[in-house]
DNA sequence: TTACTCATGTCAGGAGTTTGACATAGGAGC
DNA sequence: GCTCCTATGTCAAACTCCTGACATGAGTAA
């Protein structure tokens, strides 16, 4: 059955496809992100607002919504929450077009600062696990992973 | 700044750290994923519970559960509707324990047989997408990621 | 101007998932 | 025997997220 060419079946163990290994990953980083962020009192979602907030001010909740993987409609509640909180400001009108550009309050950023060190280290140990030298190409792989797919 | 040592920071760039796209790469799966069934009656986690049940007959819903990745009583939901959907049958009782071992029926291979075409599809235009001789390589980096942060 | 298209913000409803809790069954150790 | 400890199944409530829908604003072209 081996004849050298690639096998282009996927397993029929659903374990060893790439896909089961993906999830596997994603949910693991998923539960210990959860995990910390709820001693700062963040959800996932709103940290990673926070955070594309922090790095691109003044972004609109569609755009957020995009960043994060998330619908329109989804990011509004988180948004409407994270305001509530006092984290982030948002303009109730605007001069042109729709889009409300939300900023980081002073709070938001001590927030963030603080949830942040938690994550970092999650991040990190992560990316400790696999070597060094096939960091660079891991990502590029998993960008093509979700390019074909039409992300 | 570059002196030849690995950066042990995470990026400033969000988009730019191993969390994001790992997430990003899993969304865009999720998304194609649960597109793709829908068409055939299917939410993924349904799908993940025929596919498990199929290679190895009898698991329990703890069981399924981790194999799933969500919690008991996600998987509990998951089961009674397949169980209503006639695709599975779980005895009431049994003789030793609590664990209720659950099986495909019939119309279960079948829609299982059904479905899985396309997310074969899916999975295998994903894994066309990294070069063959990595993906061996790709697995082992996402296993290592799972078990560090203890998955 | 007018009509069309597209992106945005928002509301309502429902489906899916989680946390928290409780009762039951089995095994380990005393 | 008895007591922990663990694992399982299940219920209830809350939360999150999504689908579907609608109205508004901007740009484009007839």
């Amino acid at each position: 059955m081996s004849n050298g060419i690639t096998d282009r079946t996927p397993p029929a163990d659903v374990t060893e496809r790439l896909g089961y290994r993906l999830k596997r990953a994603a949910a693991t980083l998923r539960g210990a992100m959860d995990k910390a962020l709820r001693e700062h009192g963040l959800t996932v979602p709103q940290y990673a607002c926070l955070e594309l907030l922090d790095q691109q001010p003044g972004l609109s909740n569609a755009e957020l919504a995009r960043g994060t993987f998330v619908t329109r409609q989804s990011m509004n509640v988180v948004l409407r929450g994270l305001q509530d909180a006092g984290l982030i400001t948002r303009p109730a009108t605007t001069d042109h077009g729709r889009a409300l550009p939300a900023h980081l309050t002073e709070e938001g950023r001590r927030r963030l600062a603080a949830a942040r060190s938690v994550v970092y280290a999650i991040d990190q140990r992560m990316t400790d696990a696999v070597p060094p030298k096939r960091l660079s190409v891991l990502l590029a792989d998993l960008d093509r992973m979700a390019e074909t797919l039409g992300g």
